[in-house]
DNA sequence: TCCTCGCTAAAACGATCGCTCTATCCAGTG
DNA sequence: CACTGGATAGAGCGATCGTTTTAGCGAGGA
């Protein structure tokens, strides 16, 4: 809450700071974001940074993880309300994700796989924070499944194939600098759940 | 080749960097990778990495990306062999990358996708590297598809979605330490593969 | 024997890393 | 008004980064 007792306009000092070091570390990684440059980006000193995130950097990247992985699931969310047949719910969301890796010129796919690889070994507490946004994202497409008639079991394995072929998928289209591998992944995952018979609507 | 004559049990000191590089990337990305912890992983010294790579860092980093390609390579080719079905075939790939993935801890993944999403913004070498290397990953199983009497479009299509999975598979059995991800996309991927029907062998 | 040259060895450079520290600012309270 | 405490500002710490540089090693040719 901003001063006057209203909402800010312009974020809070903190928001700024997990806002910036969000769209940073999908871009860049964990070890390959620097705290100065956060400062920068987040129109933030050092010291504010410290205040907010006594935990120092790998506070700041939990929240900022954290942060991103709200953001996609939204996305996910909006993507599989928009259609009642499943396997159209699945084709939206690879097309809403190619919209806004296209938009941002291709650099701002997963927020959490770039630093999750970073920190595999180690039991940071980024690793948790990415374990645990996977695991949600794979319980928003596992919902809309079984709403569209697939069993429980079908439902949950066919959830981490979706997430894990999204992923790989955005990769892939940031890497080559197309859209295309995201929109024939949608289209074969639609198939995909499209083979598992969708009940007709009453 | 080495003294005496004859190929050297010990790999040349080149060979030692690549491999030792390439482990490293894998596990802990390009920034995230210093060129001194190589030197010491690979019983080197910056000197011996400066003469063979007089490129730096960025060197290394291409010639570790291409060896480790050719090894991601040399695994799906193998896997993709021992079956004449193609929808088997697929199965197996993912059965090998969770025994690999396992074996190692769950810390050796792709060895590409890392260093990829790190460097992704630049226009660096490495890049180029990572994106011919799942070009000839898609290849390969496409080939695979193509000769399990699927159509080229069909073939290309279902190849981009495997890979992609696969990839994405492996970054969520990493991250849950666990390799069940890597076993249902296996099994989903299977089941897509098999949705194009199978002609009868001769 | 001497010289060459591919290769190894390590000291040292400037830059940047994450972080600590002290100083300052400013709205709220008595 | 003085005082307090959350928030901001930035200089500076030791460590490490990628790289350069210089010196030394040892096998092969003249």
């Amino acid at each position: 809450m901003g001063r006057y007792g209203v909402p800010m306009q312009t974020s809070s000092t903190r928001d700024r700071i997990v806002v910036a070091a969000s769209r940073l570390l999908q871009r860049q990684g964990y070890v390959g974001t620097g705290i100065k440059q956060i400062a920068q980006e987040s129109q933030a000193t050092l010291g504010s940074i410290y205040h907010f995130f006594p935990g120092g950097k790998e506070a700041v990247a939990v929240a900022a993880i954290e942060h991103g992985a709200e953001e996609f699931a939204a996305l996910l969310r909006t993507a599989l309300e928009g259609h009642d047949d499943p396997a159209e719910a699945v084709a939206a969301c690879s097309r809403r994700l190619a919209e806004e890796l296209g938009a941002s010129g291709w650099t701002d796919g997963c927020p959490v796989t770039a630093a999750a690889l970073e920190t595999l070994g180690t039991d940071s507490q980024i690793q948790r924070a990415c374990a645990a946004a996977l695991r949600g994202w794979e319980e928003l497409v596992a919902d809309k499944l079984l709403r569209g008639g697939l069993s429980a079991r079908d439902a949950r394995e066919v959830a981490v194939t979706v997430m894990a072929a999204l992923e790989g998928a955005e990769v892939t289209a940031q890497v080559s600098r197309s859209a295309e591998p995201l929109h024939a992944t949608g289209r074969q995952l639609a198939r995909l759940v499209r083979s598992y018979g969708i009940p007709p609507r009453g």
